[in-house]
DNA sequence: GCACTTTGTTCCGCATTGCGGAATGTAGTT
DNA sequence: AACTACATTCCGCAATGCGGAACAAAGTGC
């Protein structure tokens, strides 16, 4: 193209761009996915084909990638499971709030997960099902949209005025022309978050599925928000048992598990 | 501590020098670990500050580290999780072990553990406790040593000889001058496994643990070799018990998990 | 208060490092 | 064999990342 100006982005001189590349080869995959060529990879990054060849070798070399041995693909590596499960491990409120969230699965026969913010998404911390069958594969390391799920909508409610505001601009962008409705739907569930201290989705995130959201007060500033929710398939729950039976008791749970509010 | 000679494979045109740096900084953070600042990192990777610092500045633009707001050190972001749980979903066998591994669990009261070698390590895919109480913290993607546990004995002892060899080289490196005890110990345990099917560790690698190890036959070769552990305190579970009752029958769940074996 | 330490960020010239188009290698198909 | 599809390797170019040093900021001690 034409000579390069001082971009937004090109002009930073600390960003490394080789590791984000690697990183976004890395992320390429899809849960569920088994395994990809170095085409597929080389596709979805918006990345040239040699480029790819070499953050594949060099991904592999270190772990992070594995090469299946006939068909050439690649596939996630172990020692990417090792981070995520150094991450997990820096969180010690899961500790705490795992044997109380599996308590409260099996006595409610609902399904109850832990979530913390990230940007304009929630991202399961952890999650106890009540039964040992796994429908949904909604699984630690999940993300779901703050906009449209119960948990995400109680913890939008919970955040500072800033911190809302930062997450408006977030959520602007990624809605774009939608962003108004979403953003009236939003402001509509803060206020019963505000009124009755839990938030609703029923079957507005995944079609069938009636959720209730609750926020746990963070127990050292700064750290993130986390928040709670409680699901079940809606032929077992019905609204006025969501709202009578599972809200309250969620609550109930969330103090438990942060006993300091 | 320990300086890294990576000087032997320095002349390599085709590795990312940038993208491995990158993620030595994100693998410095050990579990648990809550925080790192900048300096910590520079000693932990034996990177110059400069060069930290600027992996660190990528590294949270991408959402892969976050920066504490008052204390301003590194933790691992949720971006890491979210790689994290690809891998997981990427082993379908996963989902068939799960529910069959937690009836075992509870039906003997005693942890299980789906686990899959990558080099002289055995990585945890899965984890049943017996009880909700999480005692120690050794869970999805922990890392034990393939020489002294069960289940990594296990593992060993059903490589083909080739696969073998490579483990040995990668455990001769790792354990040094040790290394021909550990071998003999290692060839001991294999001959057990040959005449009666699995493997024990009765303290070896946790004081007071006892453990039984037993080997998935790889449903697709070359997908890597899986393998289960049973394991108890010692308190609660003598060396009679485990070899007569909990290994038979961690048999019959490994041949469920398999039934084409 | 001021030196002093400790840790993190920014600067900037240098050359190393990664880049990517083109060429080459390797299967798998018709 | 000719052809397609894909991955790897080559190689000259320069952009990119490097890291020492200078700078900034936030604690300590006396």
């Amino acid at each position: 193209m034409s000579f390069t100006p001082q971009e937004d982005e090109s002009k930073d001189r600390l960003f490394v761009e080789a590791l984000a590349r690697g990183l976004r080869v890395l992320s390429a995959f899809r849960p569920g996915e088994s395994a990809l060529s170095n085409q597929v990879l080389a596709q979805r990054t918006g990345l040239p084909k040699s480029t790819v060849s070499r953050l594949t070798y060099t991904l592999t070399k270190l772990g992070y990638l594995s090469q299946d041995a006939d068909s050439g693909y690649y596939r996630l590596g172990l020692a990417v499971l090792a981070l995520g499960s150094a991450v997990l491990g820096s969180y010690d409120i899961r500790r705490v709030a795992a044997p109380l969230m599996r308590d409260f699965a099996l006595k409610h026969t609902i399904s109850v997960s832990l979530g913390m913010r990230d940007g304009s998404d929630i991202v399961y911390l952890e999650t106890c099902r009540s039964q040992a069958r796994v429908s949904v594969q909604l699984s630690v390391g999940s993300r779901v949209p703050l906009a449209s799920t119960a948990i995400g909508r109680a913890c939008y409610s919970s955040l500072s005025a800033t911190e809302r505001e930062l997450a408006d601009i977030d959520m602007a962008a990624r809605y774009g022309k939608d962003w108004p409705l979403v953003q009236a739907k939003l402001e509509q569930a803060r206020q019963q978050v505000l009124q009755r201290g839990y938030s609703e989705s029923f079957g507005e995130f995944e079609r069938d599925v009636m959720a209730v959201g609750v926020a746990l007060p963070s127990p050292a500033p700064g750290q993130g928000s986390l928040c709670l929710n409680a699901s079940g398939p809606a032929f077992a729950f019905d609204a006025d048992t969501m709202r009578n039976q599972v809200a309250p008791a969620l609550l109930q749970l969330a103090r438990q598990i942060v006993p300091g509010a």
